[in-house]
DNA sequence: GATGAATGAGCATTCATTCAT
DNA sequence: GATGAATGAATGCTCATTCAT
């Protein structure tokens, strides 16, 4: 069941300004949890970061854990919406896939400190944010699912439906691969290479068979 | 370039001791990591964890960092360990590719706690025991790595040479996302579909073109 | 000497919006006071608890001390008001005596957070307005002592003249201690039997001898 | 119910240094809150005041509270401890009572402002704490109601046996009066006016009816 | 007169590490 | 080699008050 993004109360009413501080305040943050991780990055840090003293700070947030997840929320909408840009441009399932990975890839190479801030961080968000977080996750993971079953239906790639999950879910991972694993991949592989070579893999799997 | 392992100073001279006194360390630190992260737990609780004094743990490590890293190692020793375990038992080289990534994947099911710690908290290492982290981790990626480069020479396995490296790195990540991932995959899959299912389409692309 | 009551200076010039606002401000901050402290209080809470912005009510007072002066002064006023109701109404000062008395135990009944309140937060008030309220309680325990004194001259209650300011804050503590130690009385006394019972042992003493 | 003392826990286990140092904490403590009241002195003043550190004031409590709490422990054991000094050394229970009284009048004179202390900060004490005080005051009025009950049984002391709770209460509470309303007080009586006027008043109310 | 966003000094508390015994 | 009391810089967070609008 989908639950609606969790409320972070705000001292301040004028929710215009709400929006516009807390885009600030992820702004400092998120160079710093990338730099220092987020336990190590102190609320005074921050404040100074984003340029507010840290009593305005805290009128727009409850808690430092609060700032960590509006930068998740801001992590997660950013990636998703880059990754559904792709999405209906294309005729065929398997189109749609090739392009949507190849922009997973390219958007994971942008994005590789944030999504390796993600994978770090997010545990320390009180449960509520953090199960919201993953549910985030799960969604964006939906994407591919989505083009997969689309591509079942319209027979341009081949998946058992049993592995469809499973397939989304390893197109996902290996995405975010390039991120987390990027001081070993990045010896051995450009970004190109790495793109080219695994969507290789990935669409040979989905072949249909002929006759 | 392979590096020796970071020696960890010690003021107690006795070498069997501080072995053991380690393992005491690890062991009650390991269960607190997991439960409250490296950075909510205290010194004071794995020093009453392993049963030893606070005085008494520092004579054994230099600073939290320490425990960290000998968490780490323990971790990686002991995967390593069971993943080479598989690895002699087999002719041909798919052979042994099955054998060992079913035996990654239900070691990464039994570890899954231990595999999520390091993904998460190794990142709060000092630099110089990191890199050896992340040295150890290439290091367990090689065992794939070689069953690959057999494969290609024993002809059971079809690998682009320059691929071997993408693919043995695929095969951990795939493995690892079983613990990382398994808030989501727990609920469609149990560990023998997703063993099952993860490897058919690892084993396909591998499939030697005939004739 | 008695003073004149201490002047909180607003900034708002309209006497009788001054007086409107403070009764508002009043209201909000006693049930607050009584139910966290004074210390436990936010300004923040006072202002939403009497419908007034915090900017709004910063220009009917100067600091969070005056409202606590304004609290106190209310309670006082509001004492002094129901202990005068039943003075003028008795031919002999030993019947005005026993009425004042009898209303001073149900009024602290009815007052018994109120003066409680007093009793615990006065000491936080700037010297100046401290010593008005103390003033003030003192001038309520001279409604007892004048009655205490006509009824030397009427012959209506025997006390030592050395005594009667005495046995003026005696009964004052007296009724008071209903507020202070209803905890424990409560307990063994409804307020019926605690008026019944200390009203003989005050009233016996002052027996006028006969003959 | 008599409920036992709470236990105050501290990080260091050696019994006989906790009390020492608690002992140094109240002594720095007392003054303090003398002074400033409960919430205006910050947890440095104290540790500075006692001679510890920060923290190794906090090795031996755990709140800021905790140090209220031994405050107040420690002013009602000094209390009880000079009350009942004069407990043993009487034949009848009148001369008991007699003597209890000045005692009591006496001690409160000469720890005034540490019985104000308790009446102006003990409601800050967290819920269990504040309990425990109030359930030792109720104690410490007990000492005057066994003196009461004896009277009754020696044929001493006149009192109603549903007003005994009642006028150990008054008796307390006129005592502990010449602390908190000294300010009025001290303008007209010497303790010993006081002491020999308020026994006078209390005495006469006990007189046995003779016949 | 009314508003409420901004401020930052100040607070209680924690915790890795040391070192005298 | 073992112990655990001592340390104090550092942290997350609060809140009375101001002042531009």
């Amino acid at each position: 069941m989908k639950r609606n993004p969790p409320v972070i109360p705000s001292v301040v009413k004028d929710q215009r300004l709400v929006k516009e501080r807390r885009q600030q305040i992820v702004e400092g943050a998120v160079r710093l949890f990338i730099k220092k991780g987020f336990h190590k990055t102190t609320t005074r840090e921050i404040a100074r970061a984003c340029g507010l003293s840290i009593g305005t700070m805290y009128e727009y947030i409850q808690s430092k854990e609060d700032v960590l997840y509006l930068v998740c929320e801001y992590i997660h909408t950013e990636l998703e919406t880059r990754l559904r840009k792709s999405l209906y441009e294309s005729d065929t399932a398997r189109d749609s896939l090739r392009k949507c990975v190849e922009n997973l890839f390219y958007t994971v190479d942008e994005m590789s400190s944030l999504i390796v801030l993600i994978y770090q961080e997010a545990k320390s968000l009180p449960k509520e944010l953090m199960s919201y977080v993953l549910q985030k996750e799960e969604e964006i993971t939906g994407i591919f699912e989505n083009i997969l079953i689309k591509g079942m239906e319209d027979g341009t790639l081949s998946v058992d439906e049993n592995t469809v999950k499973l397939m989304a879910h390893d197109i996902m991972v290996i995405g975010e691969m390039w991120a987390f694993r990027r001081w070993a991949l990045k010896r051995h592989y450009t970004i190109d290479q790495y793109t080219k070579r695994q969507m290789a893999l990935i669409l040979d799997k989905l072949i249909p068979r002929e006759g």
